[in-house]
DNA sequence: GACAAGGAAGCGC
DNA sequence: GCGCTTCCTTGTC
């Protein structure tokens, strides 16, 4: 289940009159349910009851909220909703899952739920839980004990220095309980914008284009929109024909009128993004003396443009310090591990049967987001930070220094890459960034189950060529292609089709997201 | 012959 | 240590 984004937590929970902290979140999942509180983390395994979970009552300031979940049958489950998933794959439901949830609150109610995920989830999904959890499941008996009631006061949640629609919403959906303004929430708040940073900066990298939507041109508007409704699984032309400046004006009203479906998903998003940026800005203006004052200090007049420029120039400073922060991340492990993350976890690859940890996706039903695709790519970053200074993520691809004039290279040109991410990029992203543009790649390599992440290689010489000039290997073929995309199997990127075809290969979910 | 599958060693980061 | 790359063998089509 979805916690509705407007509602607001943080009073006092009880149990059977003990008092238990204030209510921070509250979660369904496949088959448990958590209570947190700003003391302590309650969770209930549903498997072992034959009765429906407890009610939650919520009294004032709120109507009250009455959730009548079912214990899940084996022929469905809850919609599951975890807080560690990767950012740059979307969380999934699971196709099958079923939901019978009844409300009366009308948070709830302006709020369907949707089989669809959260962007703002998506966003905020890798960073850990400060809880530990406390569980619960072991006996029954302890269950029924509290599953008497649960009474749940609600207290307005204290204006937050700095509060943001943005973090707010970090600080419900990572369970980080809002509390009272004499605790410190710089940590919380700093937290949050290093992981939108984080994450945005990987889709900057993966798109090429710039932190801040106002200056998008329409074509990065495009690849933005493109991207995101491929990673939300809107299918629908792309209804906005403008740029950055003019997205950013729109309304979530315009987005539903352009967008009926999936819509209010992109304007989430876009609302992200335009936050973060606006953020960024602050932050800049805070960090960096006017350009004047540059000049001065610095005796640089390389600093003497616009403010415009020095800006961009600073945004990539920053992105060095993400790719630091990333590189300490803990996600890539996650994904090498079992490929699903729990929810105190950071993302990881799981399956998009419950929604859930970042990081993209896999059968189990505890993970959701596949891994960020450009994990490698922002790892190298830092170390190519000059670069990145002088300039900024372009689209010029690292085959457009090379001389070579063949076809392929016309072709390869065309890819929107990365400078820093052109030898670092992991050879099922490779594919998947030609699969991606089939307008350029279909005659080579193609999609032949999309949903299923099935795909054939049509030209084998030529997709081993381009992998070849990607990793400046010149002795790439197709036979060493192979052998590195077998190498996928084991780490469970790749499976072998159900009936095996010369050159046909699947991608493991979420990988192909 | 082309390709699949996988073992093994080596390399660069 | 990871993610390939390279080389190899064996088997299938």
């Amino acid at each position: 289940m979805i916690l509705p984004k407007d509602l607001m937590l943080g009073g006092e929970l009880s149990v059977q009159g003990t008092h238990l902290g204030n209510l921070s979140s509250f979660q369904y999942h496949s088959n448990r349910l958590d209570l947190l509180s700003d003391r302590t983390d309650f969770e209930f395994d549903l498997n072992l009851l034959d009765c429906e979970v407890p009610s939650l009552e919520i009294t004032d300031p709120l109507p009250t909220l009455n959730l009548d979940c079912q214990v899940p049958s084996p022929s469905g489950s809850y919609d599951h909703y975890s807080s560690s998933s990767d950012m740059m794959s979307p969380m999934m439901f699971s196709p099958g899952s079923t939901s019978s949830i009844s409300s009366t609150t009308s948070a709830i109610k302006s709020s369907p739920i949707k089989s669809r995920p959260n962007p703002y989830q998506r966003v905020f999904s890798s960073l850990d839980s400060p809880f530990s959890p406390l569980v619960m499941s072991d006996s029954v008996k302890e269950f029924r004990q509290l599953q008497a009631s649960v009474n749940v006061k609600i207290e307005p949640i204290n204006q937050m220095k700095n509060d943001t629609p943005l973090l707010r919403q970090y600080l419900i959906q990572e369970r980080i309980p809002v509390v009272d303004e004499d605790v410190k929430i710089e940590p919380v708040i700093s937290m949050a914008v290093e992981q939108v940073k984080r994450d945005i900066q990987a889709t900057c990298n993966l798109l090429c284009i710039g932190h801040d939507p106002c200056l998008w041109s329409k074509e990065d508007v495009a690849r933005w929109i493109q991207w995101t409704m491929q990673h939300y699984g809107i299918l629908a032309e792309n209804p906005f024909d403008c740029d950055g400046s003019d997205l950013v004006k729109l309304t979530e009203n315009d987005f539903l009128l352009r967008l009926p479906e999936g819509g209010d998903l992109l304007y989430a998003q876009m609302d992200i993004w335009r936050s973060s940026a606006e953020y960024n800005r602050s932050e800049m203006e805070q960090i960096l003396p006017p350009p004047e004052q540059f000049v001065h200090s610095s005796g640089n007049e390389g600093y003497s443009s616009s403010s415009s420029s020095i800006k961009n120039e600073s945004r990539f400073d920053i992105s060095a310090v993400l790719d630091i922060l990333d590189a300490n991340s803990p996600s890539t492990n996650m994904y090498e591990t079992n490929g699903c993350m729990s929810d105190t976890t950071l993302g990881s690859p799981c399956s998009m049967d419950g929604m859930n940890t970042s990081s993209v996706n896999s059968p189990s039903s505890i993970c959701t987001s596949p891994p960020p695709p450009y994990s490698m790519a922002i790892s190298q970053l830092n170390r190519n930070n000059a670069v990145n200074v002088v300039k900024p993520a372009s689209n010029i691809p690292p085959e457009d220094e090379e001389t070579d004039d063949t076809d392929d290279d016309d072709i390869a040109v065309k890819i929107p890459t990365i400078k820093t991410s052109t030898t670092n990029i992991h050879l099922w992203q490779f594919v998947k960034e030609l699969l991606l543009h089939p307008d350029l790649y279909s005659g080579c390599i193609h999609w032949m189950d999309r949903e299923k992440g099935i795909f054939k290689i049509v030209d084998s010489v030529k997709v081993a060529t381009l992998w070849g000039k990607r990793k400046n290997r010149p002795a790439m073929n197709y036979d060493k292609l192979s052998r590195s995309l077998r190498q996928y199997y084991k780490k469970g990127i790749m499976k072998k089709t159900e009936r095996s075809q010369r050159l046909v290969y699947q991608f493991c979910h979420p990988y192909h997201l």
